[in-house]
DNA sequence: AGAGGGCTAAACATAA
DNA sequence: TTTATGTTTAGCCCTC
């Protein structure tokens, strides 16, 4: 067991008055560090007059931007994610990087986010491909888009295992004998309360612009610096980028207004869960996701404790119904969510908002299984029946620019974990594309 | 005032 | 043996 650096019980009382200290619970046990740790810490955290900033439920998170609110938002399975008007709209374009907490001006950078460690593990689970992500992964993604855990006591990593093991909204995966490299298990979101999560996460005060940001996801991708990001969106509000060049969250920020968009459409026709629905068995609910699929194909946990503490009231889990089922289901076709998106696009490009990287893409994709004649083809085919001369060019131009939309959409769909919560809108397009096509 | 949620610390066990 | 991981317990604070 390896040493964990923290606030002992002894030093607890080494620090008169701290504990009367209404709301500073925290700072005070930060405060109270060893010196040598202290030392190595930014002065902005252990400063009483700024303590309050690292309060967890301090509200300066929402007076610190006035456009707060503006810019930021939930993706599509309620993730928060940045807005790209976030980084357009300011007159400073924010540093999405590690140098923005490094800004003294910027208290929040070291503040406490907004949100408590079952919801940073499921952001951080979600938001990995496989919906499963080891320990050490969920380390290295709060410390990556949390600069406030970079500087902060080592317990954070304890607390993060507590909740992995006491919240029963994660469950834990072994995994496969056939993989050698690393140690533990992995941890997945069981779907049953994903809703209940999304509803906690939903709840929380918008994080501050610098306390949240998306760095380069991966080690390949560290050429790509958090202001080439900016750039691009600055140049082109929203435009899509390589797989490898952004990670899950970033690619839900980009595609976050179309597909809450489709989603709220589709809460609409969907009756609402009975009783006996919602009290499902785990089992099915956990074996019936495709979004725990494992490349691994890693067993399931062994034992599931069906005890009711550490969880969320079950009460909000019919409200979040349908944006669970996009994250649980899969679609029958992947086609028909390369179907589907270019209406998202094409409804939220009339200026408005939505997913505008129609042109001027950079995504390439390879093993994309695109079919022909999707939404958008058809509707550039409306186009090409207007008499134009160099129909056969413009038709080819539109289906490349489809083509590049649909691989776009449908990657970034598939990390987001769209799924069958579209199925409703998918048939509606598909019926009036055959409408269409015959007229 | 009490319940519940959340955080932190700590001890311990286990696996790599 | 060391380290990382996982479990459990306890105490505290805060909000409702």
């Amino acid at each position: 067991m390896g040493p964990i650096i923290g606030m002992t019980p002894e030093k607890r009382a080494e620090t008169p008055g701290a504990e009367k200290v209404a709301g500073l619970s925290q700072i005070y046990k930060m405060g109270s560090l060893p010196e040598a740790v202290d030392a190595a810490r930014p002065k902005a955290t252990l400063v009483n007059s700024e303590s309050a900033d690292d309060e967890l439920t301090n509200l300066n998170w929402l007076h610190e931007s006035t456009n707060l609110l503006t810019n930021f938002s939930f993706g599509s399975e309620g993730l928060p994610i940045v807005s790209p008007l976030y980084d357009i709209e300011g007159d400073d374009v924010p540093s999405l990087g590690p140098s923005c907490y490094q800004n003294p001006e910027k208290k929040s950078a070291t503040s406490k986010p907004p949100y408590s460690f079952s919801l940073l593990i499921y952001m951080a689970i979600e938001h990995s491909p496989n919906k499963c992500l080891p320990v050490k992964e969920i380390y290295s993604w709060i410390l990556n888009r949390i600069p406030y855990f970079a500087t902060a006591p080592t317990g954070w990593k304890n607390s993060v295992r507590h909740n992995l093991s006491l919240n029963k909204c994660f469950q834990k995966v072994e995994r496969s004998h056939g993989k050698v490299n690393g140690k533990g298990s992995l941890w997945c979101v069981d779907p049953e309360y994903k809703p209940n999560l999304m509803q906690a996460l939903k709840k929380q005060p918008f994080p501050s612009k610098s306390t949240f940001y998306t760095p380069p996801a991966s080690p390949q991708s560290g050429s790509l610096s958090p202001h080439y990001l900016s750039s691009v969106l600055k140049q082109n509000q929203v435009r899509t980028l390589k797989e490898s060049d952004i990670d899950a969250a970033t690619a839900m920020m980009l595609l976050n207004t179309s597909i809450e968009q489709g989603i709220l459409e589709c809460e609409k026709p969907l009756p609402l869960k009975t009783a006996v629905q919602k009290k499902r068995s785990y089992s099915n609910a956990f074996n019936h996701s495709s979004a725990m699929r494992l490349h691994e194909s890693d067993s399931l946990a062994t034992s599931i404790d069906p005890k009711e503490d550490h969880n969320y009231s079950a009460s909000s889990m019919t409200a979040q119904r349908c944006a669970s089922r996009s994250s649980v289901s899969s679609l029958s076709s992947v086609d028909e969510v390369y179907e589907f998106i270019p209406k998202s696009s094409h409804v939220g490009s009339d200026g408005s908002e939505g997913f505008h990287s129609e042109e001027d893409t950079d995504v390439d994709y390879e093993d994309d299984p695109l079919g022909d004649s999707g939404y958008a083809s058809q509707a550039c085919a409306d186009t090409s029946e207007k008499g134009q001369p160099d129909k056969k060019m413009r038709k080819q131009s539109c289906q490349e620019i489809d083509e590049e939309l649909k691989e776009a959409a449908g990657s970034l769909l598939h990390l987001a974990g769209i799924r069958t919560c579209l199925g409703s809108l998918i048939s509606t397009a598909k019926t009036q594309n055959q409408k269409q096509r015959k007229k």
